[in-house]
DNA sequence: TCTGGGGTCCTAGGACCC
DNA sequence: TCTGGGGTCCTAGGACCC
């Protein structure tokens, strides 16, 4: 059966989050910057170009952003991820089959849709009325297909946010503009291997033999070769699937040297990552805890334990990290990042009884203790309850020098209307 | 002086099994 | 001299995405 896929794409989500709550930013060059106000991760089209590329580091930007009147925001996760709930739940109402592939991505299944066309034309205006922000549509019998569209929507002002790629011949065109490394799932690095080989436009690589792709290169690629022909390899994935792994670390405000800032930081970072495991009802059955230290991008050390049995609760979970991370450190280093992961999640429904008989006593007190640790600060406020761990250290935590308020998630920074 | 954080999937190779 | 042929599972590492 053809299929009909519709990507709906964000026009510089953060930059545009930033605008709906100070509208004298429209019309000037502005960029977002990742935690720690490290690097450029979202910027409006003026910006876009004077030039700033992606990803690119601030301090080398500086001085050309004082000099050009660039606006630097540092990253407002709590307004983007509110922004994006509710544009999500505006498509999930007024569309079938939604996934939602990212904060300002997702994926909309027009197959058995009468008329794609007027369809993404009245929802690209109800969700500029609704919500505020600007989106793009690109409409295409594949996700890869429909990528396209979109890239190309967002380089011709002429087709005003929407794009559909259905002819041969049309698509071939599209094609034909692209390079390789500008198709959904090819980075620099398959896009040097691919070059190598003569295959440097994107039309080049529509062209190729899917089966020798598949023999030199891997079956992913193979599947982009039929997606670009056309015949869809990746479909809809509506129902969210529980994470594989949970991941939560950061780079520090400044280089740590001491064991206690380290064993502070990794005490937030497993509150954080157990906090998620709880949200998804799931268990660990295994963690790692690592460090980064030396200059950049510097050396990554890591430990890792399996419980005798999945684990989800806090005081459990931070013990462990507490002896891994001891055991990892060693004095003189510059650390510079740590983290830690869960993996091998289980729902906590599926628990495995042990060969052992379980300390229930130990058990229950743990489960009540995480719990607290858990409630009380989201009731009374986030320091009624912590970790003693946590307080060995404050240096670690983040600089945020450029923030705007949370408009939407805190009472004390909704926006007042001036009489 | 400054370089994000959170994910997924695939592959190759080793250990082990019958 | 000759040294099988299938499997599975696990892990580390690479590549990609937003």
């Amino acid at each position: 059966m053809k299929k009909t896929f519709c990507l709906v794409d964000c026009d510089n989500f953060y930059v545009s989050c930033e605008r709906l709550f100070n509208p004298s930013l429209e019309g000037k060059p502005v960029v977002v910057l990742s935690n720690n106000d490290g690097c450029i991760v979202s910027r409006s089209n003026e910006a876009k170009l004077l030039g700033i590329p992606m990803g690119a580091p601030f301090f080398r930007w500086k001085e050309f952003f004082k000099q050009q009147g660039v606006v630097a925001l540092s990253s407002n996760y709590a307004l983007y991820g509110d922004i994006s709930g509710r544009l999500m739940q505006l498509l999930e109402e007024s569309a079938p089959c939604v996934e939602i592939y990212s904060i300002d991505e997702a994926w909309i299944d027009l197959s058995a849709h009468p008329s794609p066309e007027s369809f993404a034309r009245e929802l690209r205006e109800k969700i500029r009325r609704w919500t505020g922000i600007p989106v793009t549509l690109g409409i295409a019998p594949t996700k890869t297909l429909a990528k396209v569209a979109s890239k190309i929507a967002k380089k011709t002002t002429a087709l005003k946010g929407m794009n559909l790629l259905f002819g041969e011949e049309e698509i071939d065109q599209a094609l034909r503009t692209l390079e390789v490394d500008e198709l959904w799932g090819i980075g620099a690095r398959l896009a040097a291997k691919l070059k190598e080989r003569g295959i440097s436009k994107a039309i080049d690589l529509k062209n190729a033999d899917p089966f020798k792709i598949r023999r030199l290169f891997s079956v992913m690629l193979e599947r982009t070769v039929w997606e670009l022909r056309a015949i869809s390899c990746f479909g809809l994935e509506e129902n969210v699937s529980p994470p594989k792994q949970i991941l939560s670390s950061q780079t520090f405000g400044q280089t740590l040297f001491s064991l206690d800032e380290l064993r502070a930081a990794t005490a937030h970072f497993v509150k954080e990552a157990a906090r998620k495991l709880r949200q998804f009802g799931l268990a660990a059955h295994q963690m790692s805890v690592f460090l980064r230290h030396g200059p950049f991008p510097g050396y990554i050390e890591s430990a890792s334990f399996r419980f005798m049995e999945p684990i989800g609760d806090v005081i459990g979970l931070l013990e462990k990290a507490d002896s891994l991370l001891q055991a990892l450190y060693k004095p003189q280093r510059a650390y510079t990042k740590s983290g830690v992961i869960l993996f091998d999640l289980l729902p906590q429904s599926c628990h495995q009884a042990s060969f052992w008989p379980p300390e229930e006593e130990k058990e229950r007190k743990y489960a009540t203790l995480s719990h607290l640790l858990e409630e009380l600060p989201k009731q009374k406020g986030k320091l009624t309850l912590r970790v003693g761990t946590e307080l060995l250290g404050e240096n670690w935590r983040l600089r945020f020098q450029r923030k705007t308020p949370s408009y939407t998630s805190r009472w004390e920074e909704i926006p007042a209307v001036k009489a």
